[in-house]
RNA sequence: GGCGGCAUAGCCAAGUGGUAAGGCAGCGGUCUGCAAAACCGCUAUUCACCAGUUCGAAUCUGGUUGCCGCCUCCA
């Protein structure tokens, strides 16, 4: 089984052959902590939780390093505004980060490193870079020369003469070129600073990603993945950075996730759209979050809209009623280990093909038609095989769910979650639903069908829909 | 100005040389007291447009149009 992936480096799909045989170290860039987490955050986190999580299941023993950029200009002012410390803001983002992306069942990293508590190993590559003439001292600043640097914008495909030409730069006159960037700043009145052999201040935002992946995974390493956005000037950076001091190559695929939009539209500070995780989780389960996100290849752009919000918890439901239909079968309710069939199968074949969920995801919806097939034509009773194919399938599906993070919940849970929460929105009372579906039951029993006909009607007003089974009648939230 | 991406049914979305996955919505059917759920069938002779390469293209090449992103903090 091969794993192909696109590497944003040379701009193709590329037979993915970590450096050393069965081991892969991922380094992805984290948030930078000063606001809360928005939608855009969790595409990324997810993209390579998602990806860590196949990887895993693929047989490789995965490092994966994903950081908090704790220290910043953007961290610094917010912290001024409120007038708290920074580190207490950090601190701060840094749990809300974690209340958010568990409730988005993210597995955490092997390791998460904070760019404040890596300020001798930033010290020490600054150190190699200024003694190899590609960074200079102007007074307590340290630039990185990006010209000293042969391989500068190999990663974003730019020349230094067509960026010079129509840049929308900061007129710094101390740097030898525009697009010199800071690897040190000097202290200001208010700032954190800590020492250093430039006297005291801060590390730029490039280099604590640049020190801290070789901390943890070497001068070389397997993957390196963010957002689209990174791909400049920050990845860019990195790179020259970190090939610029160890004389080695850095990562050897670069991946990166396309943006969320919402209703069409980018997410902006001056449209004042951003979409927080911690609202979006007011009103839709977090696996239709995941679901949604996932429906899509991670290098596309998407739409977050109410629609397709309200489609992807339909598709849950639809798998959730499935797998509940299964466990109300006492005869399929046996738990033995099942080797992976062919959806898992055909699963690994759309994963392995960079990490294509969306059409992951199709094979998963096929698995459940499957068993729902398979269910409906037997009415009669289930043939030994029949009873083989279905816990089969359904172990494929948990599989599936396994690596898109999602079918964690029971059945049972899944729904009851379902119903507490919107009857809560509405203010209505458990109790109220069960007599009226009892009222209904008898006026069934007696054939009263106008009056159960009323009372169905009553419930659907209520967003309750009924099913009547065979063993009884169900009721379930609208989706 | 420079760099890059995208355009597939009513909507969302896979498919990168071999004859259009999947989801939602809709219609017809099975089931049902009627429904709901589920299943079955139907719903793109066609993949923005034009030319070319090829036995064969949604997929490759060139061009046109339209949309978007990055180049400034941004996932």
């Amino acid at each position: 089984m091969t794993i192909r992936i696109y590497n944003t480096l040379n701009r193709k799909k590329e037979i993915f052959e970590p450096v050393k045989q069965g081991r892969v170290g991922m380094y992805v860039c984290g948030p930078t902590v000063y606001d809360s987490c928005h939608i855009g955050h969790a595409r990324s986190v997810l993209t390579f939780d998602v990806i860590a999580r196949y990887l895993k299941a693929s047989g490789f023993e995965l490092t994966y390093v994903r950081n908090f950029t704790d220290i910043d200009d953007k961290i610094i002012n917010r912290a001024n505004q409120i007038g708290i410390d920074c580190k207490t803001l950090a601190e701060k983002y840094i749990n809300e980060f974690y209340e958010d992306m568990d409730a988005l069942n993210v597995e955490r990293p092997t390791i998460e490193p904070r760019a404040t508590e890596h300020i001798p190993q930033i010290i020490k590559v600054i150190e190699i870079l200024i003694g190899k003439n590609l960074a200079y001292q102007v007074d307590g600043d340290i630039f990185f020369a990006i010209e000293s640097f042969k391989d500068y914008g190999k990663l974003s495909g730019r020349k230094l003469e067509d960026m010079e030409a129509g840049a929308r730069v900061d007129v710094d006159a101390r740097k030898r070129n525009p697009f010199d960037f800071a690897l040190w700043k000097s202290i200001k009145p208010g700032e954190p600073a800590w020492d250093s052999p430039w006297g005291k201040g801060r590390p730029g935002w490039h280099i604590e990603c640049s020190a801290m992946s070789t901390e943890y995974l070497g001068k070389t390493f397997d993957i390196h993945g963010g957002g689209k956005d990174l791909i400049f000037p920050h990845h860019e950076n990195e790179i020259a950075q970190s090939e610029g001091a160890f004389g080695k190559p850095f990562a050897g695929f670069w991946i990166h996730n396309g943006f969320v939009n919402i209703n069409q539209e980018k997410m902006s500070k001056s449209l004042g759209n951003f979409l927080m995780i911690k609202d979006i989780l007011k009103s839709f389960h977090p696996e239709v979050v995941r679901l949604f996100l996932l429906s899509s290849h991670y290098r596309s752009p998407i739409d977050f809209t109410d629609k397709a919000m309200n489609e992807a918890s339909t598709g849950l439901n639809k798998i959730y009623a499935l797998l509940e239909r299964v466990e109300e079968k006492k005869e399929l309710s046996k738990i033995n280990k099942v080797e992976p069939g062919k959806y898992y199968k055909h699963f690994c074949e759309a994963m392995d093909d960079d990490f294509n969920t969306a059409r992951g995801i199709g094979v998963l919806f096929d698995a459940v038609r499957n068993i729902n097939r398979l269910l409906d034509e037997s009415k009669q009773g289930l043939s030994q095989n029949t009873i083989k194919d279905i816990i089969l399938c359904k172990s494929d599906i948990l599989k599936i769910g396994g690596i898109l993070g999602i079918l964690y919940e029971s059945p049972g849970a899944y729904f009851e979650g379902k119903k507490s929460k919107s009857l809560e929105k509405k203010s209505i009372d458990h109790v109220v639903i069960e007599d009226l579906v009892k009222e209904r039951e008898q006026a069934r029993k007696g054939k009263k069908w106008a009056e159960a006909d009323k009372i169905r009607k009553q419930l659907e007003v209520m967003d309750i829909v009924i099913e009547d089974r065979p063993e009884g009648t169900v009721w379930r939230v609208k989706s």
